[in-house]
DNA sequence: ACCTTTTGGTTAAACGTTTAACTAAGGTGG
DNA sequence: CCACCTTAGTTAAACGTTTAACCAAAAGGT
């Protein structure tokens, strides 16, 4: 039978209360009474029972964590990786996480996570973007909400996200740089916040150089951002312009589908065509040439989200403060100087 | 505030303990009371609260899922899609789900999830190989363990795993049957278990049918089971025999990295070279040909394990018990029948 | 020397359940 | 009609904490 918090008193001869002062770290409680019951605890082995002191506290201890399934299988480690960084930073608070993936697929959105159905949460982080009914849903419970590379149509929720504006200015000031001026963006899914900004950055770079903005650079039909449909933009968008000498693309994958369909036509990159992408996924490395990218810090924005929720639940801040990552230009093989 | 059972009581006018039976459905209650508390439940929206439940039946709710960061991030999404399936049964459980990555570093494993050190759990899935130091550290805490897709060197542990000797059998076997005698196999870490036993299957198989087995068609001198020590392991394997005409790698990451190495020297797949791995991963059907694999049941394997875990905390069985998943052969182009 | 703080603790209630032990009211057998 | 069983519910203790309210003793202040 494991020990208890009477075990303890009794061992120390003080009384439980001082035993939980002690470990609540009161500074009622003198030094050498405090050093009788930490060697207590010790000899012990003594472990707060978890369940006691939610009950008291009434809090839940728990910190649910929501992201579609397919985020969750895909396979580029990205959410994976917040995921992570979140569950790291858990271990600095007094809090555990619940994983929960839910369909991405908005029809059947009625089922929310069982942990929210049975209130056994305190904060909720989500990642990634998610079917609007899930939030509205969500919305009953009013739970403290953190969304992780997403943010809802409506405002005023907390969020960690990427500087998408100042990447994609970033990542065609790069291109910019190396002499290009016919730029092409490829793009997937416009609705998603994070694209839309990329996207803007790529005009306001280059707006600011007064260079000139053509649709027939851009492509933004693709409906997903994977890998054939990167492959799939680049065909079009060679049909669409051939003139053009570097390529922004919205991400990894589809900067790494795009890259297949030129050495396919057995155009060299970068001689031949420049290509950066978003994201720093580790496939970008073992890709023929390596992928220039924008970094993003997918760890930290793990940890960053489980500081916020944590902050909020402890009335520190209200709930609608928003982080911004920054982003990092990683210099690979894919981007070159034009020749001319 | 939350609706607690004594709010349910008083608007049912019953006692609490009633209400406590009503939910755990308890016989005592009769038709009409039941119908009654049901209602007043319903009406309040009552949640049985989750720590005051574990306060005294001496539970956490939770059960711990451990995973090597590596296999975490891996980019086959295949211990994720485990972890998937783990989640998912758990709903139909009571029990919450903990993941906690830890380093696949065995120097650093003086440190243990914090949901064991806590004792915040009640019992633990533990997914993939993982250093034998945790498995022994763990061991003085007496949890019940169920092992998912690997096994540690002392028995009497609960798992779930692959049917590896037969899988490396099927697999060897649809060689056979497409008229190769030639049959090579590639492996990588010899200590894991599933590879050795995949190997074991290999070799019976080509025993069975009376074909002659050679070291010179054997590489298990990798250290990873990764794409690109495949590709070293298809360069080195012709250096020692170049009379091939099929192998079998032990997983598909390896089997795509040989692929990559023959198409640059030259071989057409299948034509000069079948091949046929092991896992079916995502990624099989994108590579080019699609290849012929093993079907191992990823989801089921995590539910699986939930299942089994949950059997032994009931006390249902004992800790000892161990399921073999079947595995399933995947035709599809890498393989096939031996021209001459 | 007496009142007031400060220090370092203790007591006891409360958190929201489950469950063993009890009870009141009907039903049953002889 | 009485003793006994069954049914359907209640009472109260227990689970292991936290914390407000209390208190005794020591320390200051005048």
């Amino acid at each position: 039978m494991r020990a208890t918090i009477k075990d303890v008193a009794k061992k120390s001869n003080v009384s439980i209360a001082t035993v939980s002062l002690v470990i609540n770290n009161n500074k009622r409680i003198s030094h050498n009474t405090r050093k009788k019951v930490l060697k207590a605890i010790d000899a012990l082995g003594y472990q707060p029972s978890r369940s006691a002191r939610d009950l008291v506290s009434r809090k839940s201890g728990n910190i649910g964590f929501i992201l579609t399934e397919d985020h969750f299988l895909k396979t580029e480690p990205f959410y994976t990786q917040i995921f992570l960084g979140a569950e790291f930073e858990a271990r600095q608070h007094p809090y555990y996480v619940l994983l929960s993936m839910i369909s991405a697929d908005s029809s059947q959105q009625n089922t929310l996570p069982r942990f929210v159905l049975e209130n056994s949460v305190d904060g909720i982080i989500i990642a990634g973007k998610v079917p609007e009914e899930l939030i509205t849903n969500l919305d009953k419970y009013s739970f403290p909400v953190v969304f992780v590379d997403y943010y809802p149509s409506e405002n005023g929720h907390a969020a960690v996200l990427i500087d998408n504006l100042n990447g994609g200015m970033q990542a065609t000031q790069h291109l910019i740089d190396c002499g290009h001026s016919k730029i092409a963006f490829i793009g997937g899914d416009m609705e998603h916040p994070s694209i839309r900004d990329r996207f803007q950055g790529y005009k306001m770079a280059l707006e600011k150089k007064g260079l000139s903005f053509s649709n027939e650079r851009v492509i933004n039909t693709e409906i997903a951002t994977s890998r054939e449909n990167g492959y799939s933009a680049a065909s079009t968008l060679l049909k669409k312009d051939n003139q053009i000498t570097a390529i922004f693309a919205c991400n990894d994958a589809m900067a790494i589908g795009a890259m297949q369909y030129f050495k396919e036509i057995g155009l060299q990159i970068p001689a031949d065509i420049s290509i950066i992408g978003f994201d720093d996924v580790q496939m970008d490395i073992l890709v023929d040439p390596p992928l220039t990218t924008m970094q993003v810090p997918k760890v930290d924005m793990g940890s960053e989200a489980m500081r916020l929720i944590s902050e909020i639940l402890d009335h520190k801040i209200n709930g609608t403060k928003k982080i911004l990552m920054p982003v990092n230009l990683i210099l690979r093989n894919s981007t070159c100087k034009l020749e001319n």
